[in-house]
DNA sequence: CTTCAATTTCCTGATT
DNA sequence: TAATCAGGAAATTGAA
């Protein structure tokens, strides 16, 4: 059982880090951590909930959970408000009481709260020494935030005695834009992912496989490969960095495993190739091919290899090295102008409006 | 036009 | 068995 909050704490961004501590816990308890599993795809983490303490559901569980419920009852996810919902994690689930499922969802909000305490009363609870709720953020500070400041640090998904530090000065992710770390964690620290963007991103890969698909039929796919616009500013290494830090992709295609070490995992492989084919106009770029690209990458210590800790998977995890030295300040320089993936003036306004 | 860095493509074989 | 990793070799692309 301590295995399995092991491994599903592992495979959240905030992962690695938590882990440490968890495991030092665990350490004095004299258990053996094991290491975790492979995930193979996205598609299993959508199952992690379901042998996960509700104490440790991020909120892309929340949002598997809420998936689970409606299709089991029946109910059309429009009807809900999972807009909301989807924005918290477990801690805060856990913490509310009928009225407020009721407040955040007035249609379905009392079916939701029987449903999570049902599912409480049926899970056994597992480790609890070492966590208490501080600063539990309530109903009223649940605050819309910017969709590109949901995923861009994984402070977003800590909280209590588990976070980690955020010091911008410190963390070599650091994100070039401290704004994120310098939100009140009562903001931050609900928001971990959004599903809804995960639902846009989901249909704009639809209508790019469409005309894929058009491209095909014309007989365009075939022919030599277009040349990309711009060159400049367009690595690999640099785009895997944009794409960290893009809501539109992070975590649900790429997420940090640890971002102070600089460690990430590829979640969607095939996905993060047919984007990165789509940024280079080559729509026959797959994952073998751009995992090369990213081997050769190890002379140049722009990569590095993964330390063997046991923390984290074994496959589809890299690490960037010295030779990518620049992957955070790089946003730093474009921050105000910003390139795709950073955060826009605009955003910048707003968080800044949030922070006050 | 040439050079060169950064891939891209294809491949064989090993590992998970 | 499929997916991924490792790395050689040659080709391609786009910038300088």
């Amino acid at each position: 059982m301590a295995s399995a909050i092991i491994n599903a704490i592992g495979q959240t961004p905030w992962g690695p880090l938590v882990l440490r501590r968890v495991q030092n816990y665990i350490h004095t308890n004299n258990n053996p951590c094991q290491p975790k599993p492979i995930p193979f795809s996205e598609s299993s983490d959508l199952e992690r909930f379901r042998s996960t303490s509700p104490e440790f559901w991020a909120s892309d569980d929340v949002t598997a959970w809420l998936c689970a419920v409606v299709k089991a009852k029946g109910i059309r996810i429009e009807e809900t408000n999972a807009y909301k919902l989807g924005r918290c994690n477990g801690k805060i689930l856990l913490n509310m009481d009928e009225q407020q499922f009721k407040e955040m969802d007035p249609n379905y909000g009392h079916i939701l709260f029987a449903e999570f305490r049902q599912l409480i009363q049926t899970q056994r609870p597992v480790v609890s020494a070492p966590f208490t709720v501080q600063n539990l953020t309530t109903l009223s500070q649940l605050q819309p935030l910017p969709n590109s400041i949901s995923q861009c640090t994984p402070t977003a998904a800590t909280e209590s005695p588990l976070a980690f530090d955020p010091k911008p000065s410190t963390s070599r992710l650091s994100n070039g834009d401290s704004a994120c770390n310098k939100l009140p964690h009562s903001s931050i620290q609900l928001v971990t992912s959004n599903f809804f963007s995960k639902i846009d991103y989901s249909l704009s890969l639809q209508v790019e496989n469409c005309s894929e698909e058009a491209d095909e039929m014309q007989g365009t796919s075939t022919s030599r490969r277009k040349r990309s616009t711009h060159t400049k500013g367009n690595k690999l290494w640099e785009f895997i960095r944009d794409a960290l830090k893009d809501p539109e992709t992070c975590p649900s295609i790429v997420r940090w495993e640890d971002p102070k070490e600089g460690v990430f995992r590829i979640v969607e492989s095939e996905k993060l190739a047919r984007l990165w084919g789509k940024k280079k106009n080559n729509a026959k770029m797959t994952y073998e091919k751009l995992s090369r690209a990213m081997r050769t990458y190890y002379d140049k210590q722009i990569l590095v290899p993964v330390p063997k800790t046991g923390l984290y998977p074994k496959k589809l995890v890299y690490k960037f090295g010295p030779g990518a030295e620049e992957w955070e300040k790089a946003t730093k320089v474009n921050g105000l102008d910003r390139n795709e993936s950073g955060i826009s003036k605009q955003e910048k306004v707003q968080l800044l409006h949030i922070i006050k």
